[in-house]
DNA sequence: CGGGTCGTTGACCGTGATCAAGTAACGTGG
DNA sequence: CCACGTTACTTGATCACGGTCAACGACCCG
């Protein structure tokens, strides 16, 4: 299947130059893409994890559950962004993935990676990179439910989700679209359904923030960043040290 | 400095087999040993960060701070322990690491990687399932810090710093040495030095646990593990994919 | 001795959970 | 077209987990 772009080398040349080597690496990689609807559940905690994959549209998250239906929301899933890293190391999925609206993935093979290792170590490092830039958000993440409160976390969710927007929409506006409702908000900081609901009211009322039809604008962002310390974590990597390409 | 042993090669080596090319890599990657005493700061948030460190000897923690000076401890380090992944893929340091006790590290430097990553293509699979490792291990702080009780939180913490004791001493009693105090403990849980004392003095009243001079013995582990709902992650990792070594 | 750190304990309080009722929007089938 | 169920959001009353503040004791080291 000759595809028109591969949505792996649209992704990672944003961040390097690929030789023609490195995108025969890719391509082979890469394997037909998969659609999911609306509330499917693309993985599920503890199946054999045998893919990466690549979201090339639709918002996703990943969740881990505990045994009394407890719920934590770990990662919201963009377009562009990749999925599965955590599962590269071990056997087993650690984390369920659910879509949160119809969503096209780009899967590939787990098994594939050896060949990428051995034969492209500049794109070895990319992958390595941006593995490690969502373990620096999964420390942010830590930090913000650990130490603030409610509003801290709930405008630091609104303030981190418009940033990774912008990395693939560079002219976004204050506004953008939030397909979450208020149960998925509390799993994702750890705070109930009911309490988002009152915070969410009081920004509003506040003016801090806008919302209609399942759209967020962020009225006075300076005033959300000053709530939660907000720095964007989202520029660009450091890819100074990466091995030189084409060899 | 002829060192009778690499601390790297000896935590390494607990997971695959290394190659005398390995080995050699690994040799020109620890320059030297640091030492830092009790209380030391390794280093600070936001410097240029330029090595990453295994621990050879003594414990450390890694934190982040907010502008009001509340601090969340986002992962202890034990000796075998590598850390400063995250600040591979950036200039500059997220974290900033604490010396526990006095503590011997051994720093190897970012710009070195890049030969790893050309030469050694098993190496570099293995550090990279390392530091997905830590991630998987973050990703259960984030559920337990956004789900659990203070009970279940405390329980968490003394289970996994067991475990990860567990790894490098296979013959660990119930009973381990705890150089935190428990404000410390609280920063690493969103918890108050207060609440600590609170609940580790009923876990104790409760049996649960035994404390004396900084040792604490896990009495009743199991029901410490039904409390949180703790499963160990840190069995093997799955090396199955790993590049062929000596190619 | 004196001062520092650390843990303990108690009184009080506030954030956010829980429970419950009600509303609005939407799709479905009759 | 309305009746109905479902899902999402709102709002209020009540409650409890854990924070805050403060005092005190144990221990260590100079």
């Amino acid at each position: 299947m000759a595809q028109e772009k591969s949505c792996l080398v649209e992704r990672l040349s944003h961040y390097i130059d690929l030789s023609g080597e490195d995108l025969n690496h890719i391509a082979r990689l890469e394997k037909e893409e998969r659609s999911f609807r609306r509330g499917d559940t693309v993985q599920r905690q503890g199946v054999r994890a045998e893919h990466l994959f690549v979201v090339k549209k639709g918002w996703a998250y990943s969740y881990s559950t505990l045994a009394d239906g407890q719920r934590q929301i770990v990662r919201i899933h963009h377009p562009g962004d990749m999925l599965g890293f955590p599962d590269i190391a071990f056997e087993r999925a650690w984390l369920s993935v659910h879509a949160l609206e119809d969503i096209v993935l780009c899967p590939f093979p787990k098994s594939a990676l050896d060949r990428v290792f051995v034969e492209s170590p500049r794109l070895t490092a990319l992958l390595f990179s941006l593995s490690l830039r969502e373990q620096v958000s999964l420390l942010d993440t830590v930090t913000v439910i650990g130490q603030m409160s409610a509003r801290g976390r709930i405008a630091y969710l609104l303030l981190d989700l418009h940033a990774r927007l912008r990395i693939t929409n560079r002219h976004i506006t204050d506004t953008f679209r939030l397909p979450l409702n208020q149960s998925e908000i509390g799993d994702a900081l750890g705070l109930t359904n009911v309490y988002i609901s009152k915070v969410m009211a009081a920004f509003e009322s506040e003016g801090l923030i806008a919302r209609s039809a399942g759209m967020v604008r962020l009225a006075r962002r300076d005033e959300l960043v000053a709530i939660c310390e907000f720095t964007d974590r989202y520029g660009d990597l450091d890819t100074s040290w990466f091995p030189a390409s084409g060899i």
